[in-house]
DNA sequence: CAGTGGTCTAGACCACCTT
DNA sequence: AGGTGGTCTAGACCACTGT
C-alpha cells in the first residue's frame, strides 16, 4: 500500500471548515491531480480513520460528500472507488433525418452503432391508456393514447428509459401496435399512415432520479438524469407523438444545431 | 403543531430496508402527496426521532437522502423545508435568431423579458489568455483568444456562469473586447466585422456540481448543473466564438426545434 | 477467516435563529 | 432562553467480498 502521508496531507485543526470537508477536500484533490486514477480503489475507511485521528463516521461523511458529487462509489465488502467516467452517447440533431428512417433504421439504433457500442432495448410495453394532463396538452387535448415503454440498454447498461404517446385514433390497430413496428421504427409508420413529419421539439431538463428512475436506470449515486421531452409535429401542424425520455447523464451527450438566422 | 402520526406512519421492523430510507421513504411520500407543500416546514429531527423511536443520526441520514435528491433544504436554526421549484428561463431554439440581434438586445435579455423577470449581469471579466485544449480544438487549434467571463443572474439569484472565447486574431481591439460591446452584444458585432453567423452548435451535458460551481451559482443540495457548450460558426464555417456555460438545472428548461428532413 | 463498507446508537458541544 | 440544525465521537453489530 501507498503510505498515505505521501498522497494526502494533515489537518488544519486552526480552521473553520469541517473536518470532514478537509477530508473530502484532500481526497477530491488527490482525485483531480490523478494521484487516485479511474476506477481505483481509495484508501478505505479504516486506514483513513488512522490517517486523520478522527472517528469513522467522519470519514464516512467525507464520503458521502464525494459520492454526491458523482466522483466516488461504494461497494460493499471492497472499497471505495474513483467512479470511471462510461463512454458518452453523442446524441446529434439530424438522428431523425429521413435519410436514416429510409435506410430502416432507428434512432437508436444509428446512434448506438457509431459509437461501437451493442444496444438492447428491454422492457418493451404496449398499452392504451388515458393520457396525463401533460402529455394530453402537448397532444392537442387528446387522452386517448397508445403508450409504447421501452428501456435502453448499452453494453449491458441500461441508460435510458423511455414512454412514446401516439393519439389512439392514430395509431390503434396499426404496426405501431406492434412489439416490432418494423423498419425505421414508428416514425416511418406514421409516414406511411399519411402524417408526413415536419419537425420534432424537443424539451431538455436536468435533475436528480426519483428513487424509481435509480433503480430502472441502475444509477449510482450522484448522478442526475436528463429528462426529454419530445413532441413530433407532421406538415399539417398537428402534434403526432409525444416522446418522453429519462436519461443516465453521465451516458450522454446532446448535441444541437440552431440557425443563426 | 400537526400530530405527526397523522402524517407519518410506523416503521416496518420486519423490513430489510434500512431504518433510514423507511423514514426516507415516508417523507417522501408525504411530500408527494401534498402532505407537505412547497416551502412548508417538515418536522424538526427531535419530533421525528420521538415519533420513531430512532437516534438523531439516523433521522439526518434520511434527510440527507432527502437532500441529495433535490426534495428538501435544510436551514441553519429554522429547520428542514421542503424545497420550492424555482421560476424557469426557457431557452428556445431561436433565441439567437438575427431579428433579435437586429432589434438590438442580447439572447440574455431576450429570455429574461419574455420570463418577467430582473436579469443581471454580473462579474465580468474580459481577458486575452491562452486556451485549454478542448476550447483550441473547438475553434480550429486556436490558442490565443479573448476569453470573456460573466455571470448571469434572475432576480438576484445566479443562474449562470459563462465564458466565452473569441480568436484573439478577430476580437483584439475591437468593441468585443469592451466590457459593453455594445447593442445585439458580441454576435451583431462579430457581423459587423464581416463574420456572418450562419449556425450555432450546442453540446449538452448534465452533471454534479464542483466546488467551485455550488459557490458561484449559490447551489442547493441535490441540484445539478447543465453543462452547455456553444461554437459559432459564420458562413465560412470558421468557429468564431466558443461559448461555455454552466447553468443552475433547476433554473432551466432548454427547447430545441428539429427539422425531420 | 480478515477486511471492507452499511446501519445504528447515545451521547456531546457548537452555531444559528426566533422570542 | 429554547429550539433548530451542524459536527463529531466511540463504540456496536451486520452483510458482503476476498483468501
Amino acid at each position: 500500500m501507498t503510505s498515505l502521508p505521501g498522497v494526502l496531507g494533515d489537518l488544519d485543526p486552526t480552521s473553520d471548515r469541517a473536518v470532514f470537508r478537509q477530508i473530502a477536500d484532500q481526497l477530491r484533490d488527490a482525485i483531480a491531480h490523478g494521484r487516485f486514477r479511474e476506477g481505483e480503489k481509495l484508501p478505505s475507511e479504516a486506514e483513513l480513520v488512522e490517517h486523520y485521528g478522527v472517528s469513522r463516521m467522519t470519514v464516512r461523511h467525507s464520503f458521502s460528500l464525494l459520492q454526491g458529487e458523482g466522483l466516488v462509489h461504494a461497494e460493499h465488502g471492497k472499497g471505495v472507488f474513483v467512479r470511471p467516467r462510461p463512454p458518452v452517447r453523442r446524441l446529434a440533431s439530424d438522428r431523425f433525418a429521413r435519410r436514416h428512417r429510409e435506410q430502416g433504421r432507428s434512432a437508436f439504433l444509428v446512434e448506438a452503432d457509431t459509437a461501437g457500442s451493442h444496444p438492447t432495448v428491454d422492457r418493451l410495453e404496449i398499452r392504451e391508456e388515458k393520457a396525463g394532463q401533460d402529455i394530453a396538452t402537448r397532444l392537442g387535448s387528446v387522452r386517448r393514447v397508445l403508450a409504447r415503454r421501452r428501456r435502453y440498454l448499452l453494453d449491458g447498461r441500461p441508460v435510458e428509459f423511455a414512454t412514446s404517446y401516439l393519439p389512439l385514433d392514430i395509431a390503434r390497430g396499426t404496426p405501431i401496435a406492434e412489439p416490432n413496428p418494423g423498419p425505421g421504427g414508428i416514425y416511418a409508420r406514421l409516414e406511411e399512415l399519411g402524417h408526413r413529419l415536419d419537425h420534432f421539439e424537443e424539451e431538455i431538463r436536468a435533475r436528480m432520479p426519483t428513487p424509481t428512475e435509480t433503480k430502472t436506470l441502475q444509477l449510482a449515486p450522484g448522478v442526475p438524469v436528463i429528462h426529454l421531452i419530445r413532441t413530433a409535429y407532421d406538415t399539417g401542424d398537428r402534434a403526432v407523438e409525444v416522446c418522453d425520455t429519462v436519461m443516465a447523464a453521465d451516458a450522454y451527450v446532446l448535441s444541437y444545431q440552431l440557425p443563426a438566422t
